[in-house]
DNA sequence: CTGAAAGCGCTAACAT
DNA sequence: ATGTTAGCGCTTTCAG
């Protein structure tokens, strides 16, 4: 039984539908619909009515093709279970949402070849992009800005609109907090090597440490996950270092469990940084004190200007730098005595 | 510069570039790129030289508009942040990236209007959805699954295709779990009454109590979160019970850290079980039992029951019925001697 | 096996 | 302010 009310296998409903039952032209429903004030609001009145009536939604695939506007957006993620994007994709969604855009969400699985091959594959089928934390080369990430509207997050690459978190800043206030309790062997646990978030805050850290006018020291790299927390918290221990400033919370949090699984205690041994401040890192034992930075805001500037890009507004910037601070919680603590 | 190679502002290319290029006609191009075999080996060959030489990516748009279908697949859940839906989520992406199929993530925000009138503004745009967690009253939820084709998870509404993971099967555990270590007075901390999965929880629990010849006592609702669990925590301490099952993970680890700050020892004075074994409920502390559920694999089944709907497909089962089971750690121990 | 032609639902000139 | 017309890129009859 159709619950159209009809007998016939429930048609669609069209614009010329609706232009059949309000006695005009389709093309004045167009405008109608699609941007009120370029007709008569009588007519538009009625013809919204009539709309609403039949129950008509646009179909976005017709519209898509003669106006070339999708009004879709990719938002990619090198891997959809890392709790880091969680805050990051409500942003987005949000964002999306009340701008009337659709969401589609692409898992690159940190392969750049992957995130290069769907890119290109949707790129019809988008208005734009937000890359979180892409994989792809600089230059291949700079020619596919030049062809599509794209934002990236937490990469920064000449050319290629951005918002990052300024995490080197937080590294900073890390560094400060560890030496003030009295740590002098502080080492980096470093994620993947492709990751730029990484670098960054290598880099950060080695400037914070000699800063102090000690000695940076890496190991690693590891995978960003939480089963190669085991293999880092045996190296770290191996290093004899007092504290460890580790890639990411993911990696922190495993860090922390193979820890409590040694006997290792956390902060009277050793003390713990991570970064993010991912779900959980405020509940894992001991609570993890790490870098908090406003990702799902991240998520929402990334989209805004990408959208303010495709409607072709000025004034935007080129990049937003998005502040953060260290969370001190339990898994820092002064240095042990000897 | 274009990095085309042309000086043109970079037209994008067609089926009909590839017919001119080829000297076949553009539906013979259509043919060879949609089902190889319907066309000459040899010239099919050559088309897709020629595809592949043009860097041919088909418009899924014109595609959809003639074909009707959009090889697109919504997956709509309450709330993007909840980490129960992440591996929900990448078994959804998984399946249909290896299906050709794109995802658009639709945040329904935990409201069955917004539920409603985003699947409608979409039907259009997409071949079918995967509902986790509808909100949908069953009467709508059954309509909507004779308008398009849909998989709900988590949520059996007789005539809709769903899959299903068995917490009942998995409460009767709990309890029995609870009761071996000799609670006897256990409440059951209900989530949003709208919630499906909470109804059957919480009448999982009754009937595994009355089989025990105990009395199952309620409290709540609250709210599927972290900071509901505050409330949460000291309705339970309230009600005197020794043991509490509660409706989510979200919730009980909620519970767990209002436990804390109270300085109620779990297990030592309260059990606390949970369900769904989200991210975190193996580190947070103490570790939560909980009940573990395939979710990533009812994501993948969802997309696949689809996809052979879809396909047309005879042999697809109504309904799927996932096991689970009790994940002890350490949040449940025996009963407090008083 | 392949070509010609029609048209999916909509928007965008161009007229009026 | 509104109607007419011509496609967007593709698939799909219908012929050959």
């Amino acid at each position: 039984m159709d619950h159209q009310g009809s007998s016939t296998p429930a048609r669609r409903v069209t614009i010329n539908d609706i232009a059949a039952a309000t006695g005009v032209a389709p093309s004045t429903v167009s405008r109608a619909l699609s941007r009120p004030g370029r007709v008569n609001p009588t007519t538009a009145a009625r013809i919204e009515a009539v709309a609403r009536s039949l129950n008509y939604a646009p179909n976005r695939q017709a519209r898509a093709l003669t106006s070339g506007r999708t009004e879709t957006i990719a938002v990619l993620v090198s891997d959809v279970t890392n709790p880091f994007y969680f805050g990051m994709i409500r942003g987005t969604a949000h964002q999306l949402r009340s701008a009337g855009y659709a969401q589609l969400l692409i898992d690159t699985e940190d392969s750049a070849e992957l995130e290069n091959h769907l890119l290109h594959k949707m790129r019809q089928s988008i208005d734009g992009a937000v890359l979180a934390a892409s994989r792809l080369p600089e230059q291949l990430l700079a020619t596919v800005a030049a062809e599509m509207p794209i934002v990236a997050v937490n990469r920064n690459v000449p050319g290629v609109p951005s918002v990052v978190i300024d995490s080197p800043a937080g590294i900073g206030q890390a560094t400060e907090h560890l030496v003030s309790l009295g740590h002098r062997d502080i080492v980096y646990v470093s994620g993947p090597p492709i990751s730029w978030a990484n670098e960054a805050r290598w880099r950060a850290f080695q400037h914070s440490m000699s800063h102090h006018a000690l000695r940076a020291r890496k190991i690693g790299p590891f995978a960003a996950s939480r089963t190669s927390g085991s293999a880092a918290a045996d190296a770290v221990l191996n290093t004899g270092a007092t504290a460890c400033i580790v890639f990411n919370d993911l990696l922190a949090i495993g860090i922390l469990s193979r820890l409590r699984e040694r006997d290792v205690a956390v902060p009277d041994q050793i003390s713990v940084v991570g970064c993010d401040d991912i779900f959980g890192a405020d509940f894992c034992h001991p609570p993890l004190t790490t870098l908090n930075g406003p990702i799902e805001r991240a998520g929402r500037v990334a989209v805004t200007m990408l959208l303010s890009r495709l409607n072709g507004e000025a004034g935007t910037r080129q990049s937003v730098v998005l502040p953060t601070h260290l969370q001190v919680r339990e898994s820092t603590g002064p240095v042990p005595r000897r």
